[in-house]
DNA sequence: TAACAAAATGCAATCGTTTGCAATTTAATT
DNA sequence: AATTAAATTGCAAACGATTGCATTTTGTTA
């Protein structure tokens, strides 16, 4: 018997083929135990002789769940240069792992859509059961207000912040402490900072950056710490213009990425600058690339693969009214030939 | 009057609040002109008070349609590792961008999940509009199933491939050839190809390297094709073992990609291998990083952008039943010192 | 002011699943 | 064989928005 071709096969055709009702349709599909084994094994193969596969906006509409997150790259305003940042697509890519292995499928967006109220947009329009937001951003007014309409939301972040709800995110100060200190360690002096602090975990990274000075009994120049974008070619120009400037004044650079340190490296290079012999360097997140780097770039681990896991889980405890509590992930120095 | 803020805002409320039919309001929020324009604003300016948004599910399952395409990272089945090449993560990064612009919105899969009937899991389901597919992979087994299922696809792979649905790429046979005639006029003569031939764009490609060859008058030891991973670990250990058992016996490289060459790279520099003096490498894809590295990677640049505009428009086509084609994206030899 | 066209709004069916409860069938017990 | 409990299945009401068609309101013209 053919198979009307052209009306597309609904639970309730495929029930009629069964010779069951819809009801005993549904449950079958879902192995609820409440339907006979055989009649369920009869079922479900007959769904998929026929390659059927529930209607997801009726169901969702029924069940009032979606099965989705709606994962938010928030970048920072003007730079959507950092779209393309290795580290942050990673995390995405652990994400999506750690989402499907929990059964969850995941609506990527960025922050530049999706309007300004995300509560509303992803959550109350069934879009998504909730949201992960990557990245603080400079102002966390976006992120605030979602968490006040009370939607399931986790984000990644500096863990420290006080905020109502969990951020997830690697020891910023202590790895920020531990890169200068690991610099002055090995002879820097005058190490400027890469990245700007008024980032909440860049914030963090630099008081390490301080307190590692002041244990050292070493006084800060202010003017060291460069309040740049996160991005490569920002890293670029500000050495290049502070050597052009006012020459090799430095012997150490703290990255708040390693694609910042990449984008200063390269500066140094074409000025013929020692790598780590006259300037030294840490990056940070340890991207696949550190170490093909040349010379290897000595940076900042960070475990992704832990984070996502993390970030699913304390979400998911939200859709499931469960408590929750922001994490430290962790975090540690792997030191290379950059310094 | 305050809100009674337990029970969610649905339509009906919203439309209670403003004292119409939930037809007008439902009108209303959509400027549909059949409303006068005083009750449009009014309603919409009401909606925004109290941020409602529509209830997608409700509005999939009536419309019959989603609004999302879903986008299928369709990654080589042993190598998860690629999930981490920045070059396909740059093709999301555009992929959603451009599918934003088009008012759309991203599902992000890769093949590991979702069974292997797309068509059913992300559009018979309603789960999606369309599928793009990032990669053709070894087979195109699932492609091919979801093609014949009439579902509207696109896919990022070797356009001049035969094919029913569209496949937009880059001339891999032309990148492949401009590289190859490229280090052979610098001088290299014994060239490797690091890729495998089993996919159809690195058939292409090597197709151009044997090509450039002939038109050289050089003839190739099939033994210079390297069948391997497209990862800079596998790269990696490919030069590192073609050098510890017949030492340095070539002087060129032909790499599938940045991530590959990156990998060779790092293994030659480790044995003082002089890079362009010894071996001259191009790559492939133009990652940000590859004008980064040192030294700086000549390669062949794909146009990332305009080929996710060019797929999302594709699949827009076929969601609107017109006819679409296999585009090719710009390509072109990106010199740097590498080589 | 009646008659009629045009503009604005409302009614009610529909999209395809899920699920509480009722109804039926089957098995167990006396 | 009758009674009761347990195991299966079916009925029908949601879920919330959209839209063809009918209805009401408004404006125009004779």
């Amino acid at each position: 018997m053919p198979l009307k071709a052209d009306s597309k096969l609904t639970l309730a055709k495929l029930a009629e083929l069964a010779g069951v009702s819809t009801s005993t349709a549904s449950r079958a599909l879902k192995d609820n135990p409440l339907i006979k084994e055989e009649t369920r094994t009869r079922i479900q193969a007959l769904a998929r002789e026929h390659n059927f596969s529930v209607n997801a906006a009726a169901s969702r509409l029924r069940t009032q769940k979606t099965n989705v997150i709606a994962v938010i790259l928030n970048l920072i305003d003007h730079t959507e240069q950092s779209v393309s940042d290795p580290f942050l697509l990673k995390v995405v890519a652990e994400l999506n792992k750690a989402l499907n292995a929990a059964g969850y499928e995941m609506l990527l967006s960025n922050s530049f859509m999706a309007s300004d109220d995300w509560a509303s947009y992803f959550v109350s329009s069934q879009r998504a059961d909730g949201i992960i937001v990557v990245g603080q951003g400079k102002s966390t007014a976006k992120i605030d207000k979602a968490a006040a309409a009370q939607v399931p939301i986790v984000v990644w972040g500096e863990p420290h912040t006080q905020a109502p709800y969990p951020i997830i995110g690697g020891d910023n100060y202590a790895g920020g402490f531990a890169a200068t200190k690991h610099l002055i360690e090995r002879g820097s002096h005058r190490i400027l900072f890469l990245g700007d602090p008024g980032h909440a975990e860049m914030e963090q990274r630099h008081k390490g950056y301080e307190d590692a000075h002041r244990e050292a009994g070493i006084t800060i120049n202010p003017d060291f710490t460069k309040p740049i974008d996160i991005t490569s070619t920002a890293a670029y120009e500000c050495i290049n213009d502070a050597i052009k400037q006012q020459g090799l004044y430095f012997d150490g650079l703290i990255c708040v990425s390693d694609m910042v340190a990449f984008g200063a490296i390269k500066a140094l290079k074409e000025r013929y600058v020692g790598i780590p012999g006259d300037v030294k360097i840490v990056g940070y997140d340890d991207i696949m690339l550190a170490e093909l780097m040349h010379p290897a770039l000595t940076t900042v681990h960070q475990n992704v693969t832990m984070a996502a896991q993390l970030m699913v889980e304390q979400l998911l405890c939200q859709v499931n009214q469960q408590s929750v509590s922001s994490q430290v992930v962790e975090t540690h120095l792997v030191k290379r030939l950059s310094s």
